[in-house]
DNA sequence: GACGACGATGATAACGTTTTCAGACGAGCC
DNA sequence: GGCTCGTCTGAAAACGTTATCATCGTCGTC
């Protein structure tokens, strides 16, 4: 006790004061071989003296079995990043593992290998990959091939097991909504995508070419809200547009106060849906129609397919498709036009 | 390179491929000694074609450095703890060190150990506690006290190195403006605190009992915005309130709401200050004066302190006063009062 | 020309576990 | 009573790396 200043205890400590083999400590602890009653207790209580702690590092070297997944992602903070890390979480938290986060700073090539190699320079047993914009995608193919990786994206599957939200089916049900609506056409603010046919982007322009009309050109706000502010700034003094889809919640709510304050009413005068279904959407004026993703459930999913990669099984996916959840933002088009 | 499915190459490998000894390959590797040109091409070489990387397990085994630090939180995703997190992951990834995550699902005792085990399990070099509620408290207490940890809070230092928001002072501001205004009291909405004595729910309480005024009961919401607008409703039938602080924006958002649905006017009939600065604050209708927190620097700073820690410097604490932001959510009590 | 210093190199010993293997001991069976 | 079997135990090997130490040239200096 006295001891703390010196050196960790090591198991042969624990073998030491409980007079017993250093393999019985290590049996003791893992469980794995039967140890009679009288000798396991005198372990535990030398452990409980000690303050033992098994090294991982030792553990990791000779079992070579990695408790600790690697998550890498572009970002932790926005809303479908940092709930699709909790779901990672929770589940790898239950099966025992521990997750390790590296970010991408960019899609450039020095920075996703810089991340890549910090991940990998750690004992892992797989990885996560975020893939929900051109960063995750490049960081997925700069992994190499024989660790176990499961993908998560909204975007087709490559060679590796992914787990997707398919919010390209959603966007275009939502495009199809608001054209139901009534509206001639749909505008598009932009959130980034993993790739070129992928993502929300894809399924307006489908939505949209289905029933014969020209998509419009896209406003691109990156995932900045105050991009989007200044998009509605532009629209609000159009009149031709009735319609707008957002990429996220956050660029919808950003989009809407701009015309809002621009005295444009919504959805009287023009109709606005969101997507994710972001915490606050539901309070925001008007409530936000949007598209509902599951993000902590993707993430559970997402590590489950790791699991099954682990286990050798063969590349797997799953794939759930988001729903729209109707609220106040949108509505038919205005009766008498404002042309 | 056909050999993939075989074991991972080992620095044994690249010394036999290289035709140099082991220590030679580790010394390239490292740098820590020099070594001729030649031979360093040589290994490289052999590093490249063997797609080696060296097994970090048996690195920190044999060093004793662990280049991995544990964050323990209650929660990853919201606005303050993701941001945080965010902010500790940068300058962890900038020294070389990679971020594993532990979240604690409750204060209960077995929550908070269990998390703890898992935390520790892993070779860590120190650990980042996110102090911003019983949990984190609690795991807190529960951390061995010869591993180097610092804590992230709101709240008073203990033994340990502190990266502190002085969320009490703040708050102690932000309630005498109210005051200030012509506000006879000033309600509050609570988020959940790390301790009594500390935080947002302390400082509130402090401006009050400096102004002579008996602290009206707390609105205990949780960090549920739910909770928040049904006492939102429920203050919307008083008249008796003019004023009400906040726990967090997302709190001050929905609780706004309801008294908007109610038919009530901010701020012209009830002003509200929020806490944080929340990205989408300024988009709020109305946009809401609220106290910024720099979390990322938060983060940062913690990370900074645990550097010291690791160095072996005494018990260092940083604190930074965040500070009010006005906008248009508060405003002078009604001249008419609606009572 | 001998000697000390220095730079590069390799052999070997750690680091703290789990795994493998062999041994000890007792019980049950022929 | 000897044999086999099963159960528990300990000795020793292994995991992949870095640290320590000794060795071997080579160079500069006296």
């Amino acid at each position: 006790m006295a001891r703390s200043s010196t050196r960790a205890p090591a198991i042969t400590d624990v073998a030491r004061l409980a007079g017993v083999s250093v393999p019985t400590v290590s049996r003791v602890i893992t469980g794995s071989v039967p140890v009679s009653a009288e000798r396991k207790e005198r372990v535990h209580s030398a452990i409980r003296e000690l303050g033992y702690r098994p090294n991982g590092a030792a553990r990791a070297l000779v079992t070579g079995r990695q408790s600790a997944i690697a998550v890498i992602a572009s970002n932790t903070t926005r809303y479908g990043y940092a709930t699709t890390l909790q779901g990672i979480e929770e589940s790898a938290r239950a099966a025992g593992f521990i997750v390790m986060i590296t970010v991408i700073e960019s899609d450039e090539p020095e920075a996703v290998s810089a991340a890549v190699d910090l991940a990998l320079s750690h004992p892992v047993s797989g990885a996560v990959v975020l893939k929900f914009d051109p960063a995750g995608a490049a960081a997925l193919r700069a992994l190499p091939t024989d660790l176990p990786v499961v993908a998560v994206a909204g975007g087709k599957s490559d060679a590796r097991p992914h787990a997707v939200l398919d919010d390209t089916a959603a966007a275009k049900h939502a495009t199809e909504y608001l054209l139901g609506l009534g509206h001639s056409t749909v505008h598009y603010v932009a959130v980034p995508t993993s790739g070129r046919r992928a993502g929300r982007a894809a399924g307006w322009r489908k939505a949209l070419e289905h029933a014969g009309v020209e998509p419009p050109p896209i406003y691109d706000a990156g995932w900045d809200p105050q991009r989007a502010y200044e998009f509605g700034r532009g629209v609000a003094e159009r009149s031709d547009v009735t319609a707008a889809l957002c990429g996220n919640d956050e660029l919808a709510m950003a989009f809407i106060r701009a015309l809002q304050e621009c005295g444009r009413r919504v959805p009287d005068e023009i109709s606005v849906v969101g997507f994710d279904d972001h915490p606050l959407s539901r309070y925001w004026t008007p409530p936000l129609t949007t598209v509902r993703q599951d993000f902590a459930d993707l993430g559970r999913r997402s590590f489950e397919l790791l699991g099954g990669a682990l286990d050798g099984d063969g590349v797997r996916s799953s794939s759930v498709t988001p729903r729209l959840v109707l609220r106040e933002s949108a509505g038919p088009v205005p009766s008498s036009p404002s042309r």
